[in-house]
RNA sequence: GCGCUGAUAGCUCAGCUGGAUAGAGCAACUGCCUUCUAAGCAGUAGGCCAGGGGUUCGAAUCCCUUUCAGCGCGCCA
């Protein structure tokens, strides 16, 4: 809500209290200790602007029914000098309040003087937040997941940024490990097919399959010819990997660039493995006692902290496992580099990791609870009415790069926060193709190109907008103008509670809906007319509106046309 | 077997820490353009909120349980 939306209702709460002391005075009710009762928003716009279950929760407490109490607090309480104008009583006994007309001007005006500012808060006090998104292993190429966990990172993260958050970026590169190993033989295995054919090179069992890993082993071939083919093993893999590596990462770069998403770091594993963190993790963890050695691995005591089983650390053959990187790295993101809170987001397969994870931030000494996981669950991809499989291994999967090839970034940012996280979803690839009305990115931006329209329309009869008086502003009385102020009141309070709940997709609802209610206004109020206040009145509502619909748009990274 | 998610209109999904007759968009049907973009609006139809218990003034929402679905329980990441 608008700071006058949000001064309305702590406002209210009081002049509720207050009414009940004067009640009480009068003796018109017992005295007693007032429980918690809420003030929100009913679903039904004629049961007010605000509602309050007061009459209800105290019914016990006063030994009265509710609708007693209600009469009462109604009858003394005192409005005057607030954005309200009556209340009634309805229902089992909610208490219902009207704003005046003061009110509405008040948000038109709000949002006219913050313009593309308003919506941002400092709710989030400036608090350091990384958001760790994406993350994809740098072995192949990116897929879906990563598409949906993409939009989502990228908009939460300016989300929170616009709700007070000194917000952090990061994108975690597994370049080290089992993993890499198994990049490096899946290269070099590609590598000498190339010159000892197909048949002569055994491919590893669980090597990666993808084409793109025999591009690059192509591509090094190439500059390299086949001196490797005599080269110790191990100085070939590392010669492929430290080809191959660097340019991969570069390739989701690109394309994660494509897709509107810039981080503030690409954090490397393997810098936690060289520079001796990764061994004073561990190291912490002995030291506080929850370490053991047995079959030659050093093991975690997980069980202490909530797992059913412990965990390796550092293998039999002296490897860390990822686990103990993962400890490291989210122990560097707190200690080293004091983060207020990460969010991490990952894949809902990796759901199990969640408890583990927090449990060893309890084992480090670290306040687990400003660790937050983000499970997204997968996407399914559809075309044609059927479902595109996608899998990492075979090669054909749909990629990224493929998706942004084919469906335009305004689109893939919208969809993908048009679901929550937790939701499984699927993505329309043909609605997300199509450029009309059905995918709900054009409907909003249409809303937009309307009231640019408008503008241009008027402004080439000499008509513009200038500052509105209050008597303008009290002419927008109409259903239609009523409920679109009053969404736009709620910009800033619907930001909060999207960040509160790591929600993208409850904006994208919003703007949505503000859409909705710009084109019901559209439809039943003409801006120009013979009234020239109502006019400016209304015109002034027009560019509130636009300006709205832009901040949401400009905020998620997707563009907002004048004219479509 | 243990655990994590989820189940709401034909389809895709909302429903905030319990609140007043359960919502939207697609799809179907009916209307509305000599007036600011019809990429729009209005209307009709569509529901035992998976089943069953409980908690209370009041449950789609909280607790228990059953069924079904997806996933996880590696010295993989």
């Amino acid at each position: 809500m608008s700071k006058r939306a949000e001064q309305s209702t702590t406002h209210l709460r009081m002049l509720i209290l207050e009414a009940i002391s004067s009640a009480i005075k009068a003796e018109e009710l017992p005295e007693a200790p007032i429980p918690n009762f809420s003030i929100e928003m009913p679903a039904d716009r004629s049961h007010g602007d605000w509602a309050s279950n007061i009459a209800m929760v105290s019914a016990k407490t006063f030994h009265l029914p509710p609708q007693k109490i209600a009469e009462s607090i109604a009858s003394h309480i005192v409005l005057d000098n607030s954005y309200f104008k009556c209340c009634e009583i309805a229902g089992p006994g909610f208490l219902n309040f009207f704003f005046n007309q003061q009110f509405y001007a008040d948000v038109i005006r709000e949002i006219v003087q913050t313009g593309d500012q308003y919506g941002h808060s400092d709710y989030g006090q400036n608090q350091k937040v990384m958001i760790e998104f994406v993350s994809a292993n740098p072995t192949g190429p990116m897929h879906m997941g990563n598409a949906r966990g993409g939009a989502l990172g990228d908009c939460l993260a300016s989300l929170m940024h616009a709700a007070g958050y000194d917000v952090w970026r990061e994108f975690y590169v597994n370049d080290a490990g089992n993993q890499i190993e198994k990049f490096g033989n899946s290269l070099e295995a590609r590598y000498l097919q190339l010159y000892l054919g197909e048949e002569n090179v055994p491919f590893p069992e669980d090597g990666y399959q993808g084409q793109d890993i025999k591009e690059r082993a192509a591509e090094f071939a190439k500059i390299n010819g086949d001196q490797f083919i005599g080269a110790d093993p191990t100085m070939r893999k590392k010669a492929l990997i430290d080809y191959a590596l660097p340019r991969n990462i570069e390739k989701m770069e690109r394309d994660l660039h494509k897709y509107g998403i810039t981080y503030d770091q690409w954090f490397l594993e393997s810098t936690i493995h060289n520079n001796g963190e990764l061994q004073e993790a561990i190291s912490a963890l002995t030291e506080r006692g929850y370490t053991y050695e047995k079959d030659g691995a050093l093991w975690y005591k997980a069980t202490l902290f909530g797992s059913e089983k412990d965990d390796v650390l550092v293998r039999q053959n002296g490897n860390p496992t990822y686990f103990a990187a993962d400890i490291a790295y989210h122990r560097n993101k707190f200690v080293k580099r004091g983060f207020d809170r990460c969010i991490d987001i990952w894949g809902a397969d990796h759901h199990g990791h969640v408890a583990r994870m927090k449990g060893a931030m309890e084992a480090l000494g670290l306040d687990s609870s400003k660790l937050d996981v983000i499970l997204m669950q997968l996407v399914r991809l559809t075309q044609n009415g059927e479902i595109v499989r996608m899998s990492k291994r075979t090669g054909k999967a749909i990629q990224l790069g493929d998706l942004l090839d084919e469906v335009p970034v305004d689109s893939a940012r919208f969809l993908f926060n048009m679901r929550e996280a937790n939701s499984q979803m699927e993505f329309d690839l043909d609605l997300a193709v199509k450029q009309d009305a059905q995918n709900p990115v054009y409907y909003v931006q249409y809303a937009r190109a309307r009231i640019c329209s408008i503008i241009k329309a008027l402004a080439a009869d000499g008509i513009t907008p200038h500052p509105c008086t209050d008597e303008e502003l009290h002419l927008l009385t109409a259903t239609e103008e009523r409920e679109l102020i009053l969404h736009l009141s709620r910009y800033t309070a619907e930001i909060i509670q999207a960040a509160k709940d790591y929600n993208p997709a409850h904006i994208t609802r919003y703007v949505i809906t503000l859409a909705t209610l710009f084109h019901k206004f559209y439809d039943a109020c003409r801006v120009r007319g013979d009234n020239p206040n109502l006019t400016n009145a209304r015109l002034t509502l027009c560019t509130v509106t636009s300006t709205v619909i832009c901040n949401v748009l400009r905020m998620f990274k997707i563009s907002a046309p004048e004219s479509m």
